[in-house]
DNA sequence: AAATATATTTAGATAAGACTAAAAATAGGT
DNA sequence: ACCTATTTTTAGTCTTATCTAAATATATTT
């Protein structure tokens, strides 16, 4: 149906929907794609013509209905192989990324369906990231960032903002993973840092990091 | 490492080298790949420059042991996912092939291995065909077709020829499978046809079938 | 051995997706 | 309102993989 490169732009547009709601510009897609403004242009015509965008010149770009669906669909697939990796094959959290990017590209519907059912019909997938169903349909948790907790207020660890190896291979260290209850317990106005309390112990954790764990409050 | 393209036509050279073991000619790589001669021309100059494979104008492909290693893998992975599709996802042994040439160029050591160890080191995809190991080892059968089998001559079906979905639904449709036992009858020398017995079951089918099957004799 | 047929390669073109450099449009600051 | 900085688009080039048509090499007949 589309290429490697449509399905692509087509992510990228969607995740960035999200903080541009007004049309997302050519320099934030050159920049999440990796990729030169011009060639941004080149490829949002092409969308354009296909009807999977809507663009005027020097307006930036939004998601057709087909587009969105086509990108759902794409996202699906990639948070399924994602929970496979590391449900079936022992992946870490942190190796899943690269792969799934492949993975996401396969075209065969019988093949989502069917790997959706034997994996049980997972809701979320490595990251805590939600998993739309065969129809494109999925739940956007409550979550906050830890960094928005204040002092004394707590939940559980439900998602990471960066999923890059690094910052995965970090809170493995620290054994911070998805399901663990936290609790703030200091909170620094200076340069942000935390003291928390994970599963009985006690952590100090730096601004970067709380930025980017989500967090279930209630 | 290469593309799917540089892939797929090390895989087809090595199937093809088989039957031409002095060298795969153009036209005959052409027709294997569904493409022209003079893409085949302008493909085996590239691979030669990478050093996949020997080749001399006007005198046909070899694969160097570069080339072959690569194609061996490339095979492995699509046997492995054949397996995975028809053993795990409920997938017939007729809709996996197009599935596989998808899967099969998907890049990443770790998960070839772990899916080969996920499935229980498989020997056999579902048609029959050997599924090299991490060495690219493999086993080759001494498998014969059914139609070089004599009357009265018996062995186990072990192997489909062609493994188009027309032929593979034909024998789903006539209960045979790898696994069973087949004994010939009678043999008709005017067309070819046999009368064989299958699992307590008498069945008159024409060469084309009995030049598709393999049997194990012993 | 020459003539003819077939196989193979070359030449030139096209499409997708990327790039650099330059031009044009938009946004901000005074 | 104008000047400047930034963003976006256009123009032209490159690579990969394909194609058609034409040229050349090899194989087969006579
Ligand atoms: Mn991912
Ligand atoms: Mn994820
Ligand atoms: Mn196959
Ligand atoms: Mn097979």
């Amino acid at each position: 149906m589309f290429s490697f490169s449509e399905e692509n732009y087509l992510k990228a547009i969607f995740h960035l929907e999200r903080k541009y709601q007004a049309g997302v510009s050519t320099n934030a897609l050159a920049e999440e794609m990796e990729t030169k403004a011009s060639s941004v242009t080149d490829m949002i015509k092409k969308l354009s013509e296909k009807e999977l965008v809507i663009y005027k010149k020097y307006q930036g770009v939004k998601l057709s209905e087909l587009g969105k669906k086509t990108a759902i669909e794409v996202i699906r697939k990639h948070r399924l192989w994602e929970y496979f990796l590391v449900e079936k094959l022992n992946f870490n959290w942190d190796e899943v990324h690269d792969v799934a990017e492949q993975l996401e590209h396969i075209k065969s519907e019988k093949l989502t369906r069917e790997l959706d059912e034997f994996l049980g019909f997972p809701k979320r997938d490595p990251h805590g990231d939600p998993i739309p169903d065969a129809e494109g349909n999925f739940s956007v948790a409550n979550k906050v960032l830890l960094s928005e907790l204040g002092k004394t207020e707590k939940g559980i660890c439900v998602g990471v903002k960066d999923s890059s190896s690094d910052f995965l291979r970090f809170l493995d260290k620290n054994n911070i993973s998805l399901g663990k209850k936290i609790k703030v317990l200091e909170k620094e106005a200076f340069d942000g840092s935390m003291l928390i309390l994970i599963e009985e112990r006690q952590l100090r954790i730096s601004q970067l990091i709380s930025n980017n764990l989500y967090i279930k409050t209630q």
